[in-house]
RNA sequence: GCAGGUGUGAUCUAGUUGGUUAGGAUUAAAGCCUUCCAAGCUUUCAGCCCGGGUUCGAAUCCCGGCACCUGCACCA
């Protein structure tokens, strides 16, 4: 199962390691012609859904490269980085100051590199697996750094995440949107982080695309924001911390999540827009998406609350991380306050308050695998069923047969529908091998020009998922189009 | 980063006690045929991960690198 998604995802033109050619990088991949479609589709979904939440949401779009200040304020400079040391025979590496609070039950965060040397060599601590001593220790920092200007003395880094984009941006957008919470900020953009050793596809990689939304909000008065009546007998696929090793997940009411589990209200709101998402437009089915709960101690500490989005993946043996639902409190803008010395506090009819962060972060790259791993079936041939707002093409326009008679009728409908969407037409080989190439590319329909209709006006529609057939006008082409495309109709419901 | 395994056209693979022009299937392209689901026939394009070494001769053996897989470690 694993071999065919990469397979295809290769042959068909999807996403495949970067740099081939010269034999490649672990970490980076490059989206291919129909990728890069499906993953822009995907994030045109996203935006769509995720900005619809509020009006005073928005796309922005901050720089890749951030000054040293801005990452050194976040905490990314100091923790971002990990001392390790490395066993000088057996060359296993450990995080030093783990091992240091091991054997002292003390923090060792903070120590420098040569008072870790000094305290290991104080405690004769050596190597677990063969007793040898340790190298001496080194700095490992996850994020690229980047040399600014011809001297290249302004230090900055590539973006480890995209959030800290939108921190930065935080105050100017208050102004400039008249001062109102909540303010969403939405980013859509390259990440990057130095991974020691990449690995499991798209699942870990060095330079990776992440679609976030900040939510800068009021605690105290969000949640009368939102309509948190749709929450009202809904329930949302959690596994709770002491679900572990137990159940996978378990349908949760979400007033039994606010009253029983006291997650804050507008935080459960969220959960059920994200599970919406995930059920109703990118279809992946119920029992493979969950929120899966972390523990204290797995947690960031100024994560209040966080719960991980996951599906369930054939292609990666599980449920597997897709995105993030992570109330941050104040911690970033108090940050950031801190390091700019830029007031991040705002005032609200008299009332002075540091907003906090609700922050909604979807890895796109894993997102996009999803999409292959959950909709490729193996029923005729390779079948891929995309929601159609996902889909590369939207259609596919054959003639039956290579015939004088049928080709000029073809490319003309193509020409129509090509005026609202990605279209492909296509006369070569024989019928089924074309009905197989857009069923593994994910077209949802299929026009056929046939002998039959050319007398009549009509042609043949065939819908993807089910490889079933209609028998529609071509003047109504145009609005059978459009309702199918926008969800307002079904292909079961064609006369 | 450590240990083990693997690396052959676009994809999947045959071939390694060293020995002819590295074989097949699928895909792709062109054509013939064909009145609806990868049909058939013909033709074509295309490959030994990269670099070095041993040898009369290397896909095959050795060394180095890169990548992938599994386990360990790492994943603020």
């Amino acid at each position: 199962m694993t071999a065919d998604v990469q397979s295809l995802a290769k042959r068909r033109g999807f996403i495949w390691q970067s740099a081939e050619i010269y034999g490649a990088m672990a970490g980076f991949y490059d989206y291919g012609a129909m990728g890069a479609i499906l993953k822009r589709r995907w994030e045109d979904a996203w935006l769509k859904y995720f900005m619809g939440l509020n009006e005073n949401y928005y796309l922005i779009d901050p720089a890749n490269i951030m000054p040293e200040a801005a990452l050194k304020a976040s905490g990314h400079v100091d923790s971002f980085t990990d001392p390790l040391v490395e066993c000088s025979k057996c060359h296993t590496a450990v995080r030093a100051d783990q091992l240091i609070e091991e054997a002292t039950e003390q923090p060792a965060e903070d120590l420098s590199l040569e008072q870790i040397d000094a305290r290991i060599a104080e405690l004769g601590l050596a190597c677990q697996k063969c007793k040898a001593p340790f190298q001496k220790a080194r700095t490992f920092n996850m994020m690229f750094q980047v040399d600014v200007g011809p001297t290249g003395q302004d230090k900055a880094y590539l973006r480890p995440e995209t959030a800290q984009g939108a921190y930065l941006n935080f105050k100017r957008h208050f102004e400039i949107m008249r001062r109102k919470l909540p303010l969403g900020l939405i980013v859509i953009g390259k990440a990057y982080r130095n991974e020691i050793a990449p690995r499991q596809g798209v699942y870990r990689m060095r330079e990776l695309i992440q679609a976030e939304l900040q939510i800068f909000m009021d605690p105290e008065t969000f949640a009368t924001e939102l309509n948190l009546t749709e929450m009202d007998g809904k329930e949302i696929n959690v596994q709770l911390v002491d679900m572990r090793g137990r159940e996978d997940f378990k349908p949760i009411h979400c007033k039994e999540l606010i009253e029983k589990h006291c997650l804050p209200d507008f935080y459960v709101w969220h959960m059920l827009k994200i599970q919406e998402f995930y059920l109703k437009v990118i279809r992946i089915p119920k029992e493979k998406f969950r929120f899966y709960e972390k523990s204290e101690k797995e947690r960031a500490f100024y994560n209040k609350v966080h719960f991980d989005i996951e599906v369930n993946l054939a292609t990666l043996g599980g449920f597997r991380e897709v995105a993030g639902l992570h109330y941050r409190g104040d911690y970033d803008l108090t940050r950031h306050e801190k390091g700019s010395g830029e007031k991040m506090e705002v005032s609200l009819d008299g009332k002075r308050v540091m907003p906090h962060v609700l922050e909604l972060s979807f890895g796109v790259d894993r997102n996009v695998w999803t999409l292959l791993d959950i909709h490729l079936t193996e029923e005729r041939t390779g079948v891929l069923k995309l929601p159609p707002v996902l889909a590369p093409y939207a259609f596919a326009v054959f003639p039956l047969m290579k015939k004088d008679e049928l080709v000029p009728v073809a490319e003309s409908i193509a020409t129509m529908l090509r005026r609202d969407y990605q279209v492909c037409c296509d006369q070569s080989g024989s019928i089924g091998k074309r009905y197989a190439r857009m069923d593994e590319i994910g077209t949802p329909f299929c026009i056929t020009v046939d002998f039959d209709g050319l007398a009549d006006g009509t042609v043949t529609i065939r819908d993807t998922d089910t490889a079933g057939q209609k028998r529609v006008k071509v003047s109504d082409l145009q609005d059978i189009a459009r309702s199918l495309m926008a969800g307002t109709g079904a292909f079961g419901d064609l006369q």
